[in-house]
DNA sequence: ACTATATGATACTATACCCGTGTCATATAC
DNA sequence: GTATATGACACGGGTATAGTATCATATAGT
């Protein structure tokens, strides 16, 4: 399950993904804008300039900017550098060392399986298009599972 | 993630889908052939019955056994009965109303749409299938079930 | 009937994680 | 110099996880 924290951070990206070019936006304008309590997207913003997903300009007309172009940044990408683990279907398929039957475990492979298409599928979502995807969006469509 | 507690779930089922039709088996039997800790297992199984996929006997000559035929159920059936949450990848996926953005949220969509993927990989895999599986390649492993 | 064996139903605990908040330091534009 | 911005941590309440402990109840075999 993708954290509250993790969700955060995928709405702070898109939003400076919507608005890259427009300079350094502040982390009090991505807060407002995409109701985020400030001082927790403060930590976010902060680990995400630290894996190189966001850049940083301090004092007056600082803030924050995409690093890359938004067609070169997957949600897979924004996923793991938030938390390598939190999408992950079992703690064996990241790490098989952590259970002894993941060498005969029948499952194993299975949810390996499922979870190889799971991270190629958010790999494959780019903010560029999740923002285009923004404007034309079907409502008629259910929201839920 | 699937926790600790639906993981001992699928080995206990796997176990007694293994042995379906030698009669029922006791919860300290699944439990030292699957390194399970009894106490543990004892709730877990107590989950399992109440959700109707197990049976059980009291008694001496008790235990469990499926309520369905191996073939008949999926590793969805499991993991929804030990906790329906525990595969989602947000939790608005589950509950729109959660989160206010779900209604235009652009992210919304395409987890969605892995979601109902891996509902419907779990749902393909039945017990007969796994346990098929590890039979296949494991008949001289000391821990096979 | 008695007993060993089996599940049923709760209550309890200890640890870890999640979701924030608070404080202070530091860099920069004007 | 000051207002504005991020950087780096520390702290805390609430909840979930992973077990444990206890007692009640049902049944097979003697
Ligand atoms: S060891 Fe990984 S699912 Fe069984
Ligand atoms: S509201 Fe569900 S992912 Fe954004």
């Amino acid at each position: 399950m993708i954290t509250r924290e993790t969700d955060y951070a995928i709405r702070a990206m898109l939003y400076l993904a919507h608005h890259a070019g427009d300079g350094a936006i502040s982390a009090a304008t991505v807060a407002e804008a995409m109701d985020i309590p400030y001082r927790f997207l403060r930590r976010i913003l902060s680990r995400l300039v630290g894996t190189n997903l966001l850049v940083s300009t301090r004092g007056k007309q600082g803030g924050l900017r995409l690093a890359r172009d938004p067609e070169e940044v997957s949600l897979l990408d924004v996923v793991e550098a938030m938390d390598p683990e939190v999408i992950t279907l079992n703690s064996c398929v990241l790490k098989s060392a952590l259970c002894a039957r993941s060498a005969y475990c029948a499952v194993h492979d299975e949810l390996c399986r499922i979870q190889i298409y799971v991270n190629a599928e958010l790999g494959a979502i780019s903010l560029a298009k999740l923002v285009e995807h923004e404007s034309g969006r079907n409502d008629d469509l259910p929201h839920t599972i």
